[in-house]
DNA sequence: GCCAACGTTGGC
DNA sequence: GCCAACGTTGGC
């Protein structure tokens, strides 16, 4: 199987896109939720990842790497099935996409991010990720 | 095994 | 602040 995308929600004020570019790599920890954990379990190196920004912004601002695949959360219990993986950042989106141009666009209103508004760790189909990183190229409005 | 109650996520 | 969607818990 080729490369696969995927979007990785998190809210700006706990961690933000810019927190991931200052510290050059980061684990994507605290998932608690078992579809987005198989999601990162099917997670390969060299799979790219939205990093949207949930609850402020609500937009998609960044696009990451996968850099090392699934292995124990390290702030959950031991003996839990929690899992990170590991992601850098590739590059910002020239403009943010919103949660509301995602909506809007025929295009995209099939994402699982629509479909499953509450899942944190969700795929992108190849098509999406190009209209998305299309859109990104010019501002919304 | 069902389901009501409750908690969390995340958009509005 | 509210609420819809969804997951979890616990009584039966």
């Amino acid at each position: 199987m080729g490369k696969q995308y995927w979007l990785m929600k998190s809210e700006p004020d706990a961690y933000s896109w810019d927190d991931l570019v200052r510290d050059g790599s980061g684990i994507w920890d605290g998932v608690r939720n078992h579809t987005a954990k198989q999601n990162m379990q099917a997670m390969k190196v060299g799979d790219e990842a939205l990093f949207y920004h949930s609850n402020i912004g609500k937009e998609c601002v960044g696009i990451m790497r996968i850099v090392e695949t699934a292995f124990p959360d390290p702030t959950a219990d031991a003996g839990s099935p929690w899992v990170v993986v590991r992601v850098e950042p590739v590059r910002p989106l020239a403009h943010p996409v919103s949660l509301k141009a995602i909506k809007a666009d025929p295009r995209l209103a099939d994402m699982e991010l629509i479909r499953q508004s509450r899942l944190s760790v969700a795929p992108v189909r190849a098509a999406e990720w190009q209209h998305i990183l299309k859109r990104s190229e010019q501002p919304e409005d």
